[in-house]
DNA sequence: TATTGTTATACTCTATAACTATA
DNA sequence: TATAGTTATAGAGTATAACAATA
C-alpha cells in the first residue's frame, strides 16, 4: 500500500502530458512545432487535399491554411493543384521536409524508448498492444 | 497478421493525441481551454506561488502571468499576497473555479471510460498500472 | 447552389527582454 | 545583487465569418 492509487483517467492524462512534452522537445530540436511535426508525420505517406488534411488533424480549413502557409514558408511542404478539380489543392513534403521529418521521428522514437526503459520487455509489448487497441477502436 | 504492426512510439503518440482531444472537448464543454483545465487541476489541492505554478506547468513566469490573468478575468482563480515575502503572490481557486474544475473532471473521467470501453477490465487495469509506472519513473 | 480554399479578424498560449518592487 | 512578478512585444495555433473561384 505504499504506491498511491491512481485512476485510469489520471494515469492517461499524465502519460499524455509526458508524451506531448517529448514531442515538443524532439520537434523543437529540429525547428518544428508540435502541430507541424504532426502534420509532417501525416504527409510522410500521403499527398492529401487541404480538406482531407484538416479532417485528419481535426482542424478547421482556415487553420490548415495557416499551418501549411507557415510550413511552406520554411520550405517543408508545397502546394499543387488537383488535376481533376480546379478548386482543390494538394499538399506534399519537400525533400527538405522529408529529411527533417525522418530525423525528428528517429529522435522521438529514441526518446520514447528512454521513457519506457524502466519497464520490462513484456510490459512494453503490453502497453503498445493495448494503446494500439484503444487508438484503433476510437471513432 | 491482419493487424498492422505498430511501434511503441506511434501507439503512444496517437494515444496521446486522442487523450488530448478528449481533454480539449471536455474542457471546452465547460468553457475552459486545455491549459486552463490543467492549471485548475493543479490548483485543486494547492495554493502555490506564481513561480511554483510555473515550475509545475513547465512554463515561463510571463506565461503564468497571462494564464492567471485570463482565469482571474473569468472569475476562476484569485491572487493573494504572501504573508512572508512582499514580492511573492499566491494563486487559488475561487468557489466558481472549484465547481467548474470538479464538473470538467467528472466529464473527463467519463470520456476516458468510454475511450477504453473496448478493453477488458484486466486490460484497463494493466494499462493504468503501466502508464502509472511510466509517469512515476519519469524525471 | 454547394464545395474548396483564402482572407480578415480575434483570442489563447507561449517565450524573450526589459522593467518594478522587494529581499 | 538576486528574486518575484508584470509589461511590451512577437509569433504560433486555432476558430468564425465573409469572400472568390470552381463544380
Amino acid at each position: 500500500m505504499t504506491d498511491a492509487e491512481i485512476t485510469t483517467a489520471d494515469a492517461l492524462a499524465q502519460l499524455s502530458f509526458l508524451v506531448l512534452r517529448t514531442i515538443e522537445q524532439t520537434s523543437a530540436a529540429h525547428g518544428l512545432s508540435p502541430a507541424q511535426a504532426r502534420m509532417l508525420g501525416i504527409l510522410r505517406d500521403r499527398e492529401p487535399l487541404m480538406t482531407e488534411l484538416g479532417a485528419r488533424l481535426g482542424l478547421d480549413k482556415s487553420s490548415v491554411t495557416g499551418l501549411v502557409d507557415r510550413a511552406e514558408r520554411r520550405g517543408l511542404v508545397e502546394r499543387f493543384r488537383s488535376a481533376v478539380d480546379g478548386r482543390a489543392i494538394h499538399v506534399r513534403l519537400t525533400p527538405e521536409g522529408r529529411e527533417r521529418t525522418a530525423r525528428a521521428e528517429a529522435d522521438f522514437t529514441a526518446a520514447i524508448a528512454r521513457l519506457v526503459s524502466g519497464l520490462s520487455a513484456a510490459e512494453v509489448a503490453q502497453l503498445t498492444r493495448i494503446a494500439g487497441r484503444v487508438v484503433a477502436d476510437a471513432p
